[in-house]
DNA sequence: CTTATATATTCGTTTGTAAGAATATGCCTT
DNA sequence: AAGGCATATTCTTACAAACGAATATATAAG
């Protein structure tokens, strides 16, 4: 469980960049070559060069070469992983699993459990 | 559309750091005040208080407080946005929108369309 | 009113990361 | 072989962010 964790942290470092994130949301058009993504965005060559290289080691890109040319693709399988991990979040909303209200009673309940000095009723 | 972005970086900004997603991780199994955090994760008390912060000042979380104590609970509408975002990028891998074989074609003929030259245009 | 408890904040230091400039690599053309 | 084009890499510098230690704030308890 613990590698899981250490590729969504990579995904979610890759894209906290806003020029990544450009980057990404660019190549969500279709797949592009580097001097393109110069142009379009508000970029430097070697910046979206060294872009790419963390994009690629986090495995959010893939390479073709064509000729002095490297064409960038979107590759699914960090995305699919990012959407299963949100996916798990969703009874936050669907469940009213985190209401804050009347959930203070579980948790005091707990806390004596732990061995703590017991405490006044909290309704306001 | 652009404070959207800006969101969506913060949002990932602040899952990025290990030890605020074994924050994030924790309080998906339900509100946990600042102290049990400490004993559960191995952190000092003072940074998962910054933690914290962040997380808040993302949007992530939301306090209650009890007497000395602060409760804390994942917020939804940051997960729910970013269940949207990784929505749109489904058809990278449902349709093969992507595909790096065969799509070269295309891209160099709009690169022959653009005779360009000079790639100098930024900011002015 | 004094002390204990729970959490937040500040400060100084360190580490990480991004940008800019310059340069290197590789392939294509003539 | 020479020159040009597309991309990658290196180096330095600047800045953001994380940590540890110490301290501040607020509430509760005696």
């Amino acid at each position: 469980m613990a590698r899981h964790i250490g590729l969504m942290i990579e995904t979610f470092k890759a894209l906290a960049d806003p020029n990544r994130f450009q980057i990404v949301e660019l190549l969500l058009q279709g797949p592009r070559p580097v001097g393109e993504m110069v142009d379009r965005l508000h970029l430097q060559q070697p910046q979206v060069s060294k872009h790419l290289r963390v994009l690629n080691a986090a495995g959010l890109v893939a390479v073709r070469v064509d000729a002095q040319r490297r064409i960038y693709a979107l590759r699914p399988e960090p995305l699919k992983a990012l959407e299963s991990w949100v996916e798990r979040y969703r009874r936050v909303w669907e469940q009213n699993f985190q209401r804050l209200d009347g959930l203070l009673e579980e948790i005091k309940s707990k806390e004596k459990k732990r061995g703590r000095k017991n405490r006044k009723s909290l309704t306001e």
